[in-house]
DNA sequence: AAATAAATTGAATATACGTTCAATTTATTT
DNA sequence: AAATAAATTGAACGTATATTCAATTTATTT
């Protein structure tokens, strides 16, 4: 009896034109009252779903940080063998179509939230402790095939992230789309070049 | 005739202050008011010496990005060789020292406003620029001596930048104090290894 | 059709904000 | 001591904010 609860998509519906403010104004000026102008919502009924604005944010991360898990779901091919799901992860990493899966700009107002709030801070770290991870299996299965040669898979993906992160810090700031473009490449040659591939003509 | 401007010395404590308060309540939470309460003056005093809100974060920026060319002049030593030069000055990238000169969360925050405003995206890109250009030019000099082999200093100084940025990303994140400086240690000798020392009993 | 429960609205509150402007204080020079 | 210019204050402004609560609308069940 009673209504059909419209939970869940409402709050989903909050929450993209929360990001999608938080994008376009950055976060600190994304306000509930803009964002349920933006939806044709009264204010009140954001208010109704999330409890206050903190909360709100705090889904705003999970909604985030969900995306950067996208680069191991990108693969056409499950069954490719393991060189090719390595080197095509690889490739969503440094590609455009990761990147413009989410604003760098409202993860990084997020990520600063992480020196004043413990439970942002634990969301970030189990994110980037997860995606070192998913590669490091795929490193390891590499390995065990002798299709490359690495001391330690774990810390291999590591620095390839560290890399990866340390990558991006520096071109959010290259307006120039060649010089993104080369340096990106760069980079990337130079995470392949840690994962040290046995050259030979079998796959 | 009049009175001695105090202008400069007043606007730097008015800096710090606000850079005190974004640290320790977010840049978004650093109110004016705050700010002049802080060091007990008139909020409008503020709003003399700075336009508004904006260009004190524009002051802020700078201040900050200011900090980080320390690496670069915390030397004891000025002609201790290039070598040494270098190692210093990795030494002080892969030190707490140089950590504790700013607060990242205030850094991470105006970073992440560079998206939105170009003349901030200019500075932090221009930083980043500086602080490569300067590792690079030690590295030619340990190059041109054959201290080291590395093919091209530019490229090397960036990757090592590169490296420290993503490095710095996760460490933020990382509460255990023993796993911090392992994991700061493994990514110190990476950068070194980067730089292909020629092994030698010379010096 | 009545009952029910969730969705949604609308009005109201208190608060803090950035910013303004005129008035006043203070130090320095003539 | 008078003149000067900068430092500093205090009051006032309108605005947007997050949040509250009671009232109303809407869809679904009995």
């Amino acid at each position: 009896m009673g209504r059909k609860s419209l939970k869940t998509p409402r709050q989903q519906e909050i929450i993209k034109a929360f990001y999608q403010l938080a994008k376009k104004e950055g976060l600190e000026n994304a306000s509930i009252a803009k964002t349920a102008a933006l939806i044709d919502i009264n204010p009140s009924l954001v208010m109704h779903y999330f409890k206050s604005r903190e909360s709100l944010i705090d889904s705003l991360i999970e909604f985030i940080l969900d995306k950067y898990l996208l680069i191991y779901r990108i693969q056409d091919d499950v069954n490719a063998g393991p060189k090719k799901n390595l080197l095509k992860v690889i490739d969503n990493i440094f590609s455009n179509k990761w990147n413009a899966l989410f604003a760098d700009s409202v993860s990084y107002s997020c990520y600063s939230m992480a020196f004043r709030n413990k439970s942002i801070k634990r969301k970030y770290k189990d994110l980037l402790d997860t995606l070192r991870d998913n590669l490091q299996q795929l490193i390891a299965d590499c390995k065990n095939r002798g299709i490359l040669s690495v001391q330690d898979p774990v810390q291999t993906a590591d620095i390839i992230f560290v890399l990866v992160d340390g990558a991006y810090y520096y071109l959010c700031l290259v307006s120039d789309k060649k010089e993104y473009q080369q340096k990106l490449n760069q980079y990337k040659k130079q995470a392949i070049s840690l994962l040290n591939f046995v050259s030979s003509s079998a796959r």
